[in-house]
DNA sequence: GATTGTTTATTGATCCGTCAATCAACAACC
DNA sequence: GGTTGTTGATTGACGGATCAATAAACAATC
């Protein structure tokens, strides 16, 4: 039942795969059977696609800081002033998409990898400082000099919060977890004001 | 050339290996051997003593936390006031003993072994549990009703900076970290006063 | 203070399972 | 008939766990 242009679709569900099943096992420790059996086809398959697991993996999570990257860019589009700018890049990083159990997982695994694999290193250095400078664009007009410091602590909370989201039991809750975040915020503004 | 009451020397050293080689690999990935090799043995002695690989590194977890508790606790009580309490807390968290490059590396990987160890995530909740509750007794006179979503915030930002510091190039500065968190802390206070 | 027996410490070899990766071969399509 | 898609089977390596065997230290006994 081959037919042409699979590799696109291939592709794509092996890479969707591959977060369902890392989020489901917790782990990097799934198989590429595991995987290649999720996404319908055989681990040959993967190999052939991807070439080997941790290509696959880059590529997942190249994918989700693709997702991210695109819902930043579009909420900072709509917002208005520099608290808002601030404002979006929090929503977006707590945006549904972006905050599922799954999704987090794999975050958190990644940063693991990061700490071995050059490939895992660069990517997780790109988008920290896509949303460092995000941050502290969006700071610089309310804080000025402090607008610095203030984003470093915003982005560590941001990944503590998502850490803790892993280890919650319930289920991630975006809009609590964007609360918890803006408060910080709001708390570095008007200490200034 | 074996010699009687070895065995809590043994322990020790495999403990102490099992942080230095998970350090180093960045990795729960390992091998008992090599953990073994580092302790001056044989990895079959690292499992007639702790029985597993799995067992060994919780126990190095355990002696962490235990490190950790002890010092948060001579923190607290040479801390006069509210306020110095959660500085306190906060100070011994990013202590020299704490923060070093290896015990954070083994807190990563800790976190991602909590999401699916029952074991491991029953130490965990432990630890934050404490840390919660230090934290929100220490703000209680100053935030009231406050105190809980700042307490949840502070350990997530501090969670956060451990993150970073596990991914930054340069070894972990204790220092700058306490003071990363202590800007929240500051914010907070002010906010209400 | 030798003899015998018991416990503790220790290792090398090895079993057994797992898994990433490869390959040869086959199927559909143009 | 060449390209693309696909798989089952296989391999090679690795690693956790186990075990039989060895040896020192100690203890009880005579």
């Amino acid at each position: 039942m081959p037919k042409l242009g699979m590799e696109p679709i291939r592709r794509a569900s092996l890479i969707k795969a591959t977060i369902a099943e890392i989020g489901h096992a917790g782990t990097l420790e799934v198989t590429v059977s595991r995987i290649a059996k999720r996404a319908g086809m055989s681990s040959a398959l993967a190999h052939h696609y991807f070439g080997s697991k941790e290509a696959l993996f880059l590529a997942a999570m190249r994918h989700v800081l693709t997702l991210y990257g695109a819902e930043v860019r579009g909420a900072l589009a709509a917002a208005d002033g520099p608290e808002a700018r601030a404002r979006a890049v929090i929503r977006a990083s707590f945006s549904p998409a972006n905050f599922r159990r799954e999704v987090v997982a794999a975050w958190l695994n990644f940063y693991v990898l990061a700490q071995t694999r050059p490939e895992a290193r660069r990517l997780l250095t790109v988008y920290q400082r896509r949303l460092l400078s995000n941050l502290s664009h969006a700071l610089r007009p309310l804080l000025g000099g402090g607008a610095g410091p203030a984003a470093q602590g915003l982005a560590a909370l941001i990944d503590g919060v998502y850490l803790h989201a892993a280890l919650g039991a319930a289920a991630p809750d975006g809009a609590a977890a964007a609360r918890q975040a803006e408060a910080y915020l709001t708390a570095m503004l008007e200490r200034r004001a």
